[in-house]
DNA sequence: ATTGTCATTACTCAA
DNA sequence: TTGAGTCCATGACAAT
């Protein structure tokens, strides 16, 4: 059973999860935890619903453009020799004998999704999303109307909250607990606006979940479910400008943008690769920055709706892009070639921006997001660190030891920044939230719930809600933790 | 450089 | 309450 001989990877992994199992033994959690995730289920009130008649339409299966790690590239599944590569042993139970007919099936539903495709179309959900609709385009026009009292821009970036949270009062309350989309989320965002909870959540299965966290109505639970791609959703934007237009980028190369207004999911791009991450740089709501295949940093530009630049810099996808808020002209990016890099978009030549600073990680580095300062610098790598970075060039260095192997099922753990530079919060193995300090430059709480019965892996925190932070799990749950 | 293979392991749901 | 099934992503590394 055992490997003959050990990496320093795997013994380091082995040695984890000895520790581990040694720490629960010792303090005999594993029958606590069994009580916890029983006593929890009850607990399990809010979930999505879904009419019979859509759910058909939703586990028609689906062709996707599948093995896509070992190219980065994606070639048309349809004219890619043979389907073998293609098709799992599951589908070849059902489709085997006419995968011919299958592949002439996936070829007219490609054509069907290369264009837009309705609101009502994509829907899922049992009960009617007209409310949702009416929230968030009353959250826009609000918003609109305070506009114009204001300087254009940039004030408006600076309404950005910033604060400091005790930690200890963050709680998780069960009602604050829903399953908004079935399967693994891979991606969540709060709207960005002071008028309404609402989260946007995107999954494996390329459905869009939406949670409208206070919605009080007796026959609605505020959740909503739409599928409009056909494979995972790397990416969710969205800005406090328009709350009524929603980017989401997905594993098959289309970025769609979700108009509320005109009730459409359009289609603004597709790429002949995979799509793994997506951002918009806050001051310019004209772009979208997104990693394409194997190392491609790509702009769309929404005044001609075409990608304008894409530039090679990176050997591996892109997992993440995340701009400096103070000064947005700074980019990060985090890459599975095990590099964190920084660059200055002001200074672009023929290989892309200007690179400042290459932050080299041991494994692949799953993220890398600034503070809401802009000083520091969070790196988050399947080496087991967490980096922080500070100092004028972000010099200073200090690695933070953090168990971020998460396996098969649970996607990998970003560590994200709360609403100043205090803190990074992120998720663990045990159901708990780690919360790192960078003033104690360690762990110095975790976040922990018996409502909590799945790990939470991909996390939120509200803009403008100081505290108030939404972490996803593997099976389409969302937790909202609010200061007490 | 490209391709192959191997190990990882939590959650849900049906019985 | 248990255990079977999911899963086909991801990353690391070996082989070519």
């Amino acid at each position: 059973m055992a490997p003959q001989k050990l990496t320093e990877y795997e013994r380091r992994r082995l040695e984890n999860i000895k520790r581990n199992d040694q720490m629960l033994a010792a303090l005999n959690i594993r029958s606590k935890l069994s009580q916890l995730s029983q006593s929890t289920k009850r607990a399990q009130t809010k979930s999505y619903k879904v009419s019979p008649e859509k759910k058909q339409r939703t586990e028609t299966p689906i062709v996707l453009r599948r093995s896509l790690r070992a190219r980065g590239v994606a070639p048309d599944p349809l004219s890619a020799g043979g389907l073998k590569d293609d098709f799992d042993e599951t589908q070849n139970s059902i489709s085997k004998k006419n995968s011919k007919l299958d592949s002439e099936t996936t070829l007219m539903k490609r054509a069907y999704e290369k264009g837009p495709i309705s609101m009502r179309d994509a829907y899922r959900t049992d009960a009617s999303d007209r409310k949702l609709i009416e929230t968030i385009l009353d959250c826009s026009t609000e918003l609109r109307l305070s506009e114009g009292n204001e300087v254009l821009g940039s004030s408006k970036l600076g309404r950005k909250v910033r604060g400091s949270i005790d930690i200890a009062t963050m709680k998780l309350e069960p009602e604050n607990i829903a399953r908004v989309v079935p399967g693994r989320i891979m991606n969540l965002k709060f709207l960005p606006t002071t008028d309404a909870r609402i989260v946007v959540v995107g999954n494996k299965f390329g459905d869009v979940g939406f949670w409208n966290v206070n919605a009080e109505d007796e026959d609605e639970d505020g959740i909503y479910l739409y599928h409009p791609h056909p494979a995972p959703i790397s990416g969710i934007v969205c800005n406090s400008f328009s709350l009524s237009k929603i980017f989401t980028s997905c594993y098959d190369g289309f970025i769609r943008l979700m108009d509320m207004e005109k009730e459409r999911f359009d289609l603004v791009y597709t790429s002949d690769y995979a799509v793994f991450s997506m951002s918009q740089k806050p001051d310019d709501l004209n772009s979208l920055y997104f990693g394409e295949g194997n190392g491609e940093l790509s702009i769309w530009d929404a005044r001609t709706g075409k990608s304008s630049s894409s530039w090679s810099l990176h050997q591996y996808r892109i997992n993440t892009i995340d701009f400096n808020p103070q000064n947005t002209n700074i980019m990060a990016t985090s890459s599975t070639d095990g590099t964190a890099c920084i660059w200055d978009l002001r200074n672009v030549g023929v290989n892309g921006p200007a690179s400042l600073k290459t932050i080299r990680h041991e494994r692949a580095v799953h993220s890398t997001y600034f503070a809401p300062s802009g000083r520091f610098l969070a790196t988050t790598s399947a080496d087991d660190m967490v980096g922080l970075f500070s100092g004028d060039t972000y010099e200073n260095m200090t690695m933070v030891y953090h168990n971020n192997q998460t396996g098969r099922w649970i996607s990998s753990f970003r560590g994200i920044w709360g609403w100043d530079d205090s803190y990074v919060f992120i998720g663990n193995m045990r159901r708990g939230v780690d919360v790192i300090s960078t003033t104690g430059k360690d762990v110095v709480a975790t976040l922990q719930s018996e409502h909590m019965s799945a790990i939470p892996c991909r996390f939120d925190m509200h803009l403008y809600e100081v505290g108030m932070l939404a972490g996803a799990t593997s099976g389409g749950q969302v937790y909202i933790w609010k200061p007490s």
